[in-house]
DNA sequence: CGATCGTGTGAGAATGGTTCTCATGACCAG
DNA sequence: CTGGTCATGAGAACCATTCTCACACGATCG
């Protein structure tokens, strides 16, 4: 087996500018809002990009991906140590929070069923306090 | 507030073989599988009642529906009481489990930061026996 | 048993997110 | 400064899913 042979990262000014957008914003947001949002504030970024731009990011640990209930992945500037969210579902505002007890779980379930090379995903959806219901008569 | 107006849900030929085909897997399948599955078998279904017949199901209880990684949706014939899951990522051979500890955990965590209407989704991935590396050297 | 109403079906078109293509532009090491 | 390589962008291509709409069929009632 050689080198992995991975390209040269450069630094450009359009992911400059997606991972700039990301810092700023505290909730998942997906492609086409990113996209959205630069072309806004005058950054504008092709879409073809802000799709690269993402992967790469998410490939370098720097960002989370999700997929919303209709498939639709969104991306947040997250840590880099292993974590779970606690979703807005109306806001996308979102909280980092660990749990170690389901990780052990997670080991022992997948183990007892002969399960190996164990990864788990776990997100909780709510509704926050400003959008709550009575904040704000919506609808 | 009038009658919820739900549409009375027929039997056909179509629902009812893709309820049986589903009862016969263990496994999260894509609505294309399915499709083609049922083709092959003669049983042939249109792609549009698929999807229709197994947004139904999902509506009634009966099935549950999972998000590959790349956005496309699986299908698979549940139990109707809350649990969670073991996937095989290689076979989706699928096992499933319960944690009441994370479901409270999830109840606190959400409250202490003031998340109402909460929903969980947990689900853990892996490698099954018969799909371990070792076990046939595959590819 | 047979008419009737309303739901289900299917082929193909439409939709929409994501990825690909490829000619052109921009980093950055030397 | 210059070259080679990677990045960019506009639009096409892709593909899962949904929509459209004319027609078929299930259930119910007479």
């Amino acid at each position: 087996m050689s080198a992995p042979e991975v390209p040269v990262r450069r630094q450009t000014r359009q992911r400059t500018a997606v991972l700039a957008l990301l810092d700023e914003l505290d909730g998942f947001r997906t492609a086409q809002d990113l996209h959205a949002l630069l072309r806004e504030r005058g950054d504008a970024v092709g879409l073809a990009t802000v799709y690269r731009a993402l992967q790469a990011l998410v490939d370098d640990g720097l960002v989370d991906v999700l997929r919303s209930e209709d498939g639709e992945a969104a991306y947040r500037r997250c840590s880099p140590v292993h974590h779970h969210h606690l979703v807005c579902r109306s806001c996308g505002l979102t909280v980092e929070v660990a749990d170690p007890p389901v990780e052990r779980w997670a080991a022992r379930v997948a183990a007892e069923h002969g399960f190996a090379d164990v990864q788990h995903q776990l997100e909780v959806f709510g509704t926050c306090r400003s959008c709550a219901p009575g904040a704000a008569a919506q609808r």
